[in-house]
DNA sequence: TAGATAATTAAGCAAACGGTTTATTACGCG
DNA sequence: CGCGTAATAAACCGTTTGCTTAATTATCTA
């Protein structure tokens, strides 16, 4: 997990639309490639290569049921991202930064026992 | 925000090893190109154009100083990555899961009282 | 004014990407 | 068996990516 080289399969995987709204539709359940394919305005082996790309960044899983491929997202990956995004977050999160403060300001009062009133700060 | 284009843009600058840890370096603040090329085997203009990936996806902004380009590391898109990331959330994760059923369970109890909340869809 | 330093532009190149069309493989069914 | 359907493989093509080296622009400094 957390690998370098596996983020990189994951992160240009999820840099394509079409690959995004595969994603999509499979977070509400499995589908075979047909069904995939069917929204978008492109071949089925188009479709194909996509999901191969998916699959290669384990973004997804493909069993086999007869002629058909049913195609599951795999979750692990996207906690990947999450996970790899949460390092920053405290670089955007206004709410982490006031956490941090309130953080620091209870460890102030209970230092020196002061007043503990007369702040502001919205 | 949130928007398809831009997205494709900040996933294809984060599928990139050298683009990631420039963003890592950035965290920690400001730098110059020079700065930020030499933790790498790479000629400059390589690092150049790097940066101009990260500009173009709005992950850093650059400015001017006499004959330097500090970069800036602009989480925003970051952000929207962590968001997009949320809507899969409540598949990997299992305290999402349990959160989901507690307020299922709640809605239950408040059923009968009429509340007009969301109903279904489709 | 001449250098030195910071950074970008330009040109070139091999490999990867995203799509196409045309086979080909695999399976179920009448 | 032969046909239809699901899906992949093969070959091809234009564009983009990630890098190089060489040249150029911009700014500070002696």
């Amino acid at each position: 997990m957390e690998d370098a080289e596996a983020l990189d399969a994951v992160f240009a995987a999820l840099a394509n639309p079409t690959r995004r709204a595969i994603l999509a539709r499979l977070s509400k359940g499995d589908a075979t490639v047909n069904a995939l394919a069917e929204p978008f305005d492109m071949s089925l082996p188009a479709i194909s290569k996509h999901l191969r790309v998916l699959e290669q960044a384990e973004l997804i899983t493909r069993s086999k049921d007869a002629q058909f491929r049913p195609c599951r997202l795999n979750a692990e990956r996207l906690k990947d991202v999450a996970l790899w995004t949460e390092q920053y977050r405290h670089i955007w999160d206004a709410r982490f930064d006031a956490m941090a403060r309130a953080i620091e300001d209870l460890r102030e009062t209970t230092d020196d026992q002061g007043t503990g009133m007369g702040e502001d700060h919205a």
